[in-house]
DNA sequence: AACTTTTATTTGATATATCAAATAATTACA
DNA sequence: TGTAATTATTTGATATATCAAATAAAAGTT
């Protein structure tokens, strides 16, 4: 077994850069709104933007429909959230921004813009659209392989 | 906030890419060896190849230190390691595959190495080589805005 | 309408991530 | 030499990841 050849450090090298980028944004979150997570603070965004289920959410930030359900369990106790049952299909569910939450989303707009303008620093667009393609392939690569 | 920028994609893109990969290989170690994780598998093959103590295992794998108690804990109670306090510098622990560990690593080492075969089909190494030095870059703004 | 299948979410069990604080051993140095 | 600073590891508390199984409601089928 090889270590340090192309193929295992390029995979290394995935999983680093996104554990960087992670520790960097919480520091510079929680710098600015304490207790919130990563996870969390981008969730409240998403539903921001636009109305959505708990699994489209999910699915739109790799999350498990499991964790979903105990991160939402969480951003409801610390009032980031209330959630209803959607009458049109009592299945779903309905998640609502608190008054409390929408003035976080407002500090925590520009801290996610540095974050990523920090990471990206340097970073050409012909770069970032290549490593993107690359990603994209291995992504594709792995979904196929799991069918 | 924007989404769907190409800065905000890539990004989202390597978090994807990580956890198809992850997905990946778990499913298929776990087809070869039940129980263990992917994390599990890999710390076990780098104490294979070299002595190395926990922390320094962790500063590999980027894994916090805390994690690893767990998770060498965990292999010890699955007896695929034994752990000794090195006389040298009793701060420092020295671990030991067990045999049973010794012919998992047997089992497991054809199964990473066609995970990463999978995983970068169709992959040129100008790519590859393209997306490390990117994905490093990227590393490198992240750990230098925390310090 | 009764039955089956599918869909959305939840729960349980176990593993890992992260920060802060605690231990314990070693090293530096006044 | 005694004490402070550093290093390696652990522990506690809380958050997230993952799989399997359970619920509950909706949709499809006969």
């Amino acid at each position: 077994m090889k270590f340090n050849t192309p193929t295992s450090t390029a995979l290394y090298a995935i999983e680093e850069t996104i554990k960087a980028y992670r520790r960097l944004s919480q520091q510079n979150i929680s710098a600015v709104v304490p207790k919130i997570t990563v996870d969390q603070a981008l969730i409240l965004i998403i539903i921001d933007r636009e109305d959505k289920t708990q699994s489209e959410i999910a699915d739109l930030i790799f999350k498990d429909y499991a964790s979903m359900t105990r991160i939402i369990k969480l951003m409801i106790e610390k009032k980031y959230l209330t959630k209803m049952i959607d009458e049109a299909d009592r299945r779903k569910t309905k998640l609502k921004i608190t008054t409390n939450g929408k003035s976080i989303i407002e500090q925590l707009k520009p801290v996610i813009q540095k974050n990523r303008a920090v990471a990206l620093n340097n970073v050409s667009d012909e770069e970032l659209e290549q490593m993107y393609k690359t990603l994209n392939k291995i992504t594709q690569n792995c979904q196929i392989a799991r069918k």
